[in-house]
DNA sequence: GTGAAAGCGCTAACAA
DNA sequence: TTGTTAGCGCTTTCAC
């Protein structure tokens, strides 16, 4: 807990190597046009002051910030009870700290929040925004995109007409949950339940879209609401049991659900997959590894989406650099087989 | 996307009010020392321009940022596995925000990662830094250190010497596992074991300690080392059987731990508690209300730890302002009873 | 109580 | 290629 020392100024490093600021200010920022002798010069100079630029000074002329926000809408159980934010984060972290930008993080927690992030964004402190929207009914992407901020969406916003050009990053939501489902068939199940996600969230609603892709005539009793967690996922396994005694195959709408389901699978005296084939989706490693049996689920590469997220908005940012205008990405998913179907 | 807008500056804002743009400066910050029908009429032009402070513009003058980096070593699987990182972040956020400041987030993923945060830490971009050392031989606290930021730990780091003060925040660890032990003993058992956690971690070196505190005297077999996770947590218990088959009681470094000490003991057939109690420690809803039986615990709010290193960071940037130094903060545990012991 | 003026440290024309 | 100069938008003495 020291006291901050005082910082050498470019005028510091200027005089030192008895050239002009100018000079000092074009060798730190790359060097070019200006002749080796000289550059050498400089970079001693700054090397022995120990000279850092004023990220404040720069961005008072720049009008740049390197920096972006990332703002993730909070009260989200759901955020916490899965690695997903955590590694959607690394994603980003990761591509953004490759091209020298700053990660400011915002959590919001409420009506009150939502106004912060709103003046936070619109006051010009970050170049662009990163932002998660979970559910349909959230006010703060709409906020936001409004707030003229370059942004880019994680997951598909509910809000979403088609018609303004979001950018966003989301997996194959619809195509997995289809491959899951197939496979089901394939194993020549019949009567193949779903148990949905919180269908307030696209990537819920998604899903619960591919598995009537597949399954569009069968008994809609065998769809039955979960919520993306474990305590939602035995809930709606009882349930499922008590009005479709024959299930032959659960999708569930994340492994989550899906080790929820399991347990009461067991409970009752289940056999999976022998009795009823079980499907999760993430692949969330200490999840899906860990189940009784292992899961069979499908992959998303969270990691990459977060990684995604970013470079499209770096991307933008430089688009007055020739870049072209990102448009939403949809990553695929991949079906990985254990022993739970 | 759209692109920004020309934002209004003080002057705009002091031209339309009438006034200076010392006035409206005035007015803006806080507004002492003007009189009324005066802020009443900055504060109308603030509102019609839509005027925000430039904030790279303060900075470059008051040489303050309101802004906080929160530094965190990341290949730690820990990190992901668990939700201690995000809701230690949640508890941090929410007293910055509460603080008007800002939480720039540093990730990092090694050494060259050092000297990129090393840089940016001493750029004075940020007041202060907050960071989670969580191995004893992290490089990073101490280069952070000696870059001159004021600094609050999250959890004792490893190479405090006890000479430096260092400031921190952490929970009982030792308290808290003494208490678990003690309650172990107290239910009559005689062979209480401990599965540790990472070693190389001040939080499981301090548990261990704790439970030496109680059983000092035990037969040293009992203590067998796990790594925090659920699979280490089945190997450590494992081994623990087949070395100790009359062991009745294991204190788990974590609860992730315990639930795969759990999964072991079921599977060997050992009834929980009747012929092994088993407590964890953290109190982590998801996995300890979840487990089988549910978790007797020791619980630390992880939440409020946050939040207190944000409280101390804060308070030391204001010492000038008549604060005193802060210390070290260890925060108190708690047992939770539920089935498991 | 209010205003005028001097910078904070840097970049970007423009000259040389 | 290098230097000179004029701000970027704000806070903060210092006069009034």
């Amino acid at each position: 807990m020291t006291d901050t020392a005082p910082r050498p100024t470019l005028e510091a490093v200027a005089a030192r190597a008895g050239v002009s600021r100018a000079t000092v200010s074009r060798v730190v920022n790359g060097g070019d046009g200006v002749r080796e002798p000289l550059v050498e010069r400089v970079r001693r100079a700054v090397e022995e002051l120990g000279y850092v630029p004023n990220q404040a000074a720069r961005s008072l002329v720049t009008r740049r910030h390197d920096a972006v926000a990332v703002v993730v809408a909070e009260p989200e159980t759901r955020v916490f009870a899965d690695p997903f934010f955590a590694l959607q984060l690394r994603g980003i972290s990761k591509e953004l700290t490759a091209h020298d930008n700053q990660l400011v993080l915002l959590l919001t927690e409420g009506r009150d929040d939502h106004a912060r992030v709103g003046r936070y964004l619109g006051g010009g402190h970050v170049d662009g925004a990163l932002v998660f929207s979970l559910h349909l009914d959230d006010p703060l992407p709409e906020l936001i995109q409004r707030a003229g901020v370059p942004t880019v969406f994680g997951g598909r916003p509910g809000w979403s007409d088609g018609t303004t050009d979001v950018v966003y990053v989301d997996s194959d939501n619809r195509g997995g949950a289809r491959e899951a489902v197939r496979h089901l068939v394939g194993l020549g199940r019949t009567r193949v339940a779903h148990i949905t996600g919180a269908l307030d969230q696209t990537s819920a609603a998604d899903r619960l879209d591919g598995y009537r892709d597949v399954m569009g005539d069968a008994d809609p009793e065998l769809v039955v609401r979960g919520d993306f967690t474990p305590a939602g996922g035995e809930r709606a396994m009882r349930e499922l049991l008590d009005r479709c005694p024959d299930v032959d195959a659960v999708f569930a709408a994340n492994d989550l659900t899906a080790s929820g389901a399991l347990r009461v699978l067991r409970e009752r005296g289940r056999r999976v997959p022998e009795d009823v084939a079980v499907i999760g989706f993430d692949d969330m490693l200490p999840v899906a590894e860990q189940t009784d049996p292992p899961l069979t689920t499908v992959r998303q590469d969270i990691e990459e989406m977060g990684r995604l997220m970013a470079r499209l908005l770096l991307r933008d940012l430089d688009r007055r650099n020739g870049g072209a205008t990102p448009a939403a990405v949809v990553l695929p998913t991949t079906l990985i087989r254990r022993a739970s179907a």
